[in-house]
DNA sequence: CTGAAAGCGCTTACAG
DNA sequence: CTGAAAGCGCTTACAG
């Protein structure tokens, strides 16, 4: 900036705010530092901007895993947002709460590194004790999950609870009668919503916990036969747990759907690859992740208070493919 | 840390020594100093640092769309490399080279937010000038593909052509031989060793050209039997693409793998759920982020060289699943 | 083993 | 419409 300003025969202040036009300067001049900012290939420091400012123009994003096609989908929405409004996104995958992990991520909001951060919770409801401090001086925004305890958080989540019902109401006008769910971890809030919108048709259904994983449908079914349970309709409460389960119905010679019939969550791409292809609830992740980028960075910028009034909940569909069928006489 | 230094009742010197370890310090004022620390909850200002030190300890990542499967486990190996450093990443989807977004994040480098970039290719060989320009001037690591004419800098790759090879002697040891390619971006050498490698078994296999998604690989084998080709192996040189060529096959009443042996590249999840399972090549995405993110850090460290010696290309794995079987007489 | 001070590259009151 | 100067919070020669 010294550079052109000596360049230019004018003060850093005019090159300055020839950038920011944040106060008005005589158009030749202007013109003149415009030509050489770019002759130069000018960029200014984003380092000394974040030491003046205050402002790093970054926020951080925080979910279990990246890789996880459906936090990736979350990834690339907030990404979206922020490429929009020229932010920058440093995304961290937490592990499942590695505590270690965490802690070195939110050290980033204590280091002034990121303005703020969309969090994903991965097992639990019940927050850290540190996820609490820092929710409590720093711009949070809860993407897919909401925390109750933390009711002061805005989150952006699908209605779990709709999706459920539909899929319930689906297969209980199919003539199902004995039903059983696959959750996910039981602490968290999406996996609650699911069971009780699932519960409305199937008051009585049997609840097992997994850990979202294909492995852990199919070991539940597992068990379920090994018990010699019987049921025609399986609950998955994503779609992974639901296609592991239709794995071991495979195996065990039960057919889908014409004995049991198993429903997602999700609408993952494999949902419409498997045979028969999944019926699922079907999840926007990319505009979750793109509310959430959104309102964390109209928060930073004043234009919205980060409270839980800014909480949405985004609608599902219903996708029906060939994994449901009527009940087996 | 000035505060620091006054309740302590030392330099803000000796403050900033006993967090680095630079110089020795007293060890009863280091304990005190370090109290301090903690009871203030202090963290030092990274935009600060950077600005004194010139690095920013940040990286970026460029792939065309962290929410694929494949980018997104290549980001999750950057990631866990840039952590064990102690280091963070910018993500940066280029949505295929979208020229803006990729000179947004080109940018990034030149504000010096981050030191370094692992720069993923997506569409192309041949390297955008900007790229070119930036490659010159700042530490790039290309994960996943090699830019033959950026040949100065160091790339972490699957070993393509092998696996490739891998793939072509299966099948022809089980008696095919007419054979029929689906390939990826014509521009990418990641494609071409892969061409090579099949074609080494299969001389004569006629090459059609996708863009590594599902539906492609469905479009292409619509096309082969609009005109009525003749082929008892396919290979995709992405499973998605094969898992669509499956697809269509099946919609044909094509079965495999009794009329036609269909294999793919790369062991997504779906390769295993898919009915029959694929056959693949299995690469090691995780790996792949994780080389590249510690090679390109070391770089900046000044530990290794960063030029195309320090170029690795990582072993894959033939994974034989349902899709194949010995040729139809 | 310790401190005073310069300076990294910006932004922004303050003054004109 | 423009400039001189302070200061953001660190690190690091320089001096002791």
């Amino acid at each position: 900036m010294q550079q052109i300003a000596a360049a230019a025969g004018v003060s850093v202040t005019t090159v300055s705010h020839t950038i920011s036009g944040k106060r008005p300067v005589r158009p030749d001049t202007a013109e003149r530092v415009r030509r050489l900012i770019e002759e130069f290939g000018y960029v200014p420091d984003s380092g000394a901007q974040r030491l003046k400012t205050g402002r790093s123009r970054i926020i951080g994003l925080a979910v279990p895993d990246v890789s996880h096609w459906y936090f990736g989908r979350i990834a690339r929405g907030v990404e979206e947002a922020a490429d929009e409004l020229d932010y920058g996104v440093i995304v961290a995958s937490t592990s499942n709460s590695d505590p270690r992990r965490e802690k070195r991520y939110f050290n980033m909001l204590r280091t002034r590194l990121i303005d703020g951060l969309v969090y994903t919770a991965s097992r639990e409801m019940t927050p850290t004790e540190e996820l609490v401090k820092l929710a409590s001086k720093s711009p949070v925004v809860l993407a897919d999950e909401a925390i109750p305890s933390l009711d002061g958080l805005p989150s952006v989540t699908s209605d779990n609870y709709v999706g459920a019902q539909d899929l319930g109401r689906h297969l209980a006008s199919l003539g199902h009668t004995r039903a059983v769910i696959l959750s996910g971890y039981a602490g968290l809030k999406s996996q609650i919503e699911r069971v009780k919108g699932i519960r409305e048709s199937f008051p009585n259904a049997l609840v097992l916990y997994g850990d979202f994983e294909l492995r852990s449908g199919y070991d539940l079914v597992s068990d379920l036969l090994a018990q010699d349970v019987r049921f025609t309709a399986l609950f998955g409460c994503n779609d992974l747990m639901a296609i592991g389960a239709m794995q071991r119905l495979r195996e065990a010679g039960i057919r889908v759907p014409e004995d049991v019939s198993v429903v997602g969550f999700d609408d993952v791409d494999m949902a419409s690859v498997v045979t028969p292809g999944l019926t699922t609830v079907r999840q926007d992740m990319l505009e979750i992740g793109r509310r959430s980028g959104r309102l964390l960075i109209e928060g930073l910028e004043g234009r919205t208070e980060l409270t839980s009034a800014g909480s949405v909940s985004l609608p599902v569909e219903l996708v029906i493919r060939g994994s449901t069928a009527t009940a087996p006489a």
